[in-house]
DNA sequence: GTCTATATCCAGATAGAC
DNA sequence: GTCTATCTGGATATAGAC
């Protein structure tokens, strides 16, 4: 009873120690996950692989997380979280829609080039696209970007060809070019690894502006 | 004895039998195995699955192959086989190299939207390419095939570059900017299954040609 | 919170009857 | 050739000691 009461402040200062540690185990499973996930897909990942790259044991992994579903769809939910959250901030920049194509362009190549968390992300994106066998709800927050990402791109370029710098194809159309050619990078990047080298931005970006963008 | 040395002509028609049946049951097996494959990845396929959906026992399946990974090789060797020829088929052929361009970019697309089992062996590549965890023969294919494929195109876009039909970026460069689009684009249906069209074949040719390769 | 041990389940592969 | 029944291994998830 004492050791009760006298325990309040400390209790208090242990438990936001406790959810700090929390946190970082979390964070630390979450990580290593997302590079195996992306790697080897999520039936192909075992719990136990986890739990070793992350230096703990198995059954330690479910004191955080309740299966492997669940920590696949977390890192997806933060993975979209992140693309629907850029693609918005790109859209309100204050720059000419050109140059926001440019920048989507550059940003999303140099990412991908990075060859560390953020291009395992799309790596995971590419995973949870493709297969069927993933969880109802990562397919979902998946859809979810996707459709939201594909409706900026397509609103930047319509915005575009009314000024008369971007090429003048269906904008929907020319939307899921733009996605397919970044899907394909991460692709790319995904078969050859760290000896894939990404193209000039500028290569594709001229995919989808009129020339004279560039040359004044 | 008697019943073994009359038998002898039927034994051997009933040979040419059972190895036509037996062809046609592997055929099966492969053709169910293409389909869940591509949907699903190696490793969240059930050999059980496989054996449903040909509708045979799973115990038989092991009479027509040793194991999934040589099922799923098997498969990948096809698929490899055929774009490889297709490429060659398509370097042969005489017309102008922006021609070739066209029809490879037709060609691949049209297969896409098919939405039949060629477009099954795209997604099935797609599967093959994005996870390590699959038969290192498979992957050795796909990686053998890839390089084919990228080969050819890249002399293809050369020799358009010679005679000024083609955009003067590196071929290198464009001929992986050309096999990332298209795998893109099998990505895209692998997300959205039928309700995914197609871009027109134009939208992507143009952005390898000159632009007077279209207007003369 | 963390580990080890274990229960449970499921999938790949085999054996053997027909 | 085909099936059913079974073995075996491995992976998820849980229980319980510390």
């Amino acid at each position: 009873m004492i050791k009760y009461s006298i325990n309040i402040f400390t209790m208090s200062r242990n438990k936001i120690a406790n959810e700090k540690q929390k946190d970082e185990r979390r964070a630390q499973i979450l990580r290593t996950s997302l590079l195996l996930f992306s790697r080897k897909g999520l039936s192909a990942t075992r719990i136990n692989d986890i739990a070793r790259e992350s230096g703990i044991s198995q059954g330690l992994v479910y004191h955080y997380y309740r299966s492997k579903e669940e920590i696949f769809t977390d890192l997806i939910r933060h993975a979209c979280e992140n693309m629907v959250a850029a693609a918005r901030a790109l859209e309100q920049m204050p720059i000419a829609p050109e140059q926001k194509i440019i920048r989507a362009v550059t940003v999303l190549l140099k990412g991908l080039d990075k060859n560390d968390e953020t291009s395992w992300y799309y790596l995971l994106i590419v995973q949870a696209a493709i297969s069927e066998a993933i969880p109802q709800q990562a397919r979902e927050l998946f859809l979810l970007s996707n459709a939201v990402q594909h409706e900026v791109i397509t609103r930047i370029l319509e915005e575009g060809q009314k000024k008369g710098s971007v090429k003048k194809h269906p904008a929907a159309d020319l939307a899921m070019v733009f996605w397919t050619a970044v899907s394909g990078l991460a692709f790319g990047k995904a078969i050859h690894g760290e000896s894939f080298h990404m193209p000039d931005p500028e290569i594709l970006s001229a995919m989808f502006l009129e020339d004279r963008t560039f040359s004044r």
